[in-house]
DNA sequence: AGAATATGTTAGTATGCACTCACTCACAAT
DNA sequence: ATTGTGAGTGAGTGCATACTAACATATTCT
């Protein structure tokens, strides 16, 4: 028989198996069952730790939440100079997709926007939250001259995300054949270059 | 008793009927009932047109495939200005994803992706050959001196695929709130003022 | 050691899914 | 007007799914 763990750890499991299965599988198509099998229980062992499909969900969405919080608390202590800020804020969001590859389609699937109304509002607030810390940080570089003004800052806050989201789509199509942290925080140097109005070193 | 219709139309009916409900309901979700439903007809008459559901995605695959081509051939047909080809090639694909907004979602579904092999393969040439469009044309524009040197074209080209990709999905998630395509371009004439080195009218 | 508890299992249920089959009848050509 | 064709139906099948109830035992507390 199988070695027994206490909920929180066993809870803790499964949730890391949704994560790595909904990469594999599509987060609209993964069944409890195969959450099961990853974790090495029976299917109905899943529901004595999370009473619904919708709570399990629920549960994953709170840990990436807290996840990317704290990813970006700890961009935003890099120092004060705002060109660093950014690499750290956008390099720590390409390193949690590196490590939660799931990331971009949970936020994008069905299940969270169609069925879980409460989480879809919570993760729209962390869209927000992203959004405003490019948006200070932005206005912080154009103080310093670092951004040619005929760019409004919201322009260029919708480029960098766009930046982010379109390198993150050619890595997973790529089947993740580069080094996605090197490979965007290169191209937002290009992009940064650009907003300053100067040419790069080639 | 129902109209009946020739086999044709109704095979387009049930085609435009997944075009619309993978964007209410998922492509993921979406059962042969719902499109039955949609149609207006029982959901075995489905499988008289069809005779299975990858089936029914391929057709509609080949539909998409067809509208997409037809549309960048039209735009490659505008004059011989690198930088008016390139706002009609973008054009054309904001308003592709206007009219059926369905298709990033589709393109980037474990239907196509995990199921349907054949299909995703041709949806890779399909997305090989808008790249090589945009970058033939950036490389126009490169020799007319409309590009800094400091960019390099595949890098230019990356972040106009990402910026089509970033509105597309800014505008799904903001309830469609504002029109694509006017948007879109206004974005594009951002970034291209951006490449071109020199600052844009106020 | 023995009782209490909580983590697990086995064996279900109801529902929804893709798909099938025997049959009906609308329509078009003769 | 008759008849052949094929679009459409009603009633199913088997399977997968989310979820449940009764029971079992590993682990923990005393």
């Amino acid at each position: 028989m199988l070695r027994r763990k206490p909920a929180q750890d066993r809870k803790a499991e499964i949730v890391a198996a949704v994560l790595l299965l909904a990469d594999r599988i599509g987060p609209d198509r993964l069944t409890t069952n195969d959450v099961a099998q990853e974790v090495g229980v029976t299917q109905a062992a899943i529901f004595r730790h999370y009473p619904t499909k919708a709570a399990l969900w629920a549960a994953v969405g709170e840990a990436i939440a807290l996840r990317l919080a704290a990813a970006w608390q700890e961009a935003l202590a890099t120092g004060t100079d705002p060109r660093r800020r950014l690499r750290a804020l956008i390099g720590a969001q390409l390193q949690q997709i590196a490590t939660t590859p799931a990331l971009p389609s949970i936020l994008h699937s069905r299940e969270l926007n169609v069925d879980n109304a409460a989480l879809r509002d919570r993760f729209r607030g962390l869209v927000v939250l992203f959004q405003d810390h490019l948006a200070a940080t932005l206005g912080d570089m154009a103080a310093r001259g670092a951004m040619q003004p005929s760019v409004r800052p919201d322009d260029a806050a919708a480029l960098l995300v766009s930046l982010v989201q379109g390198i993150a789509i050619r890595w997973s199509l790529g089947s993740r054949g580069f080094d996605l942290v090197a490979e965007g925080l290169r191209l937002l140097d290009v992009q940064l270059d650009l907003f300053a109005g100067h040419q790069a070193l080639a």
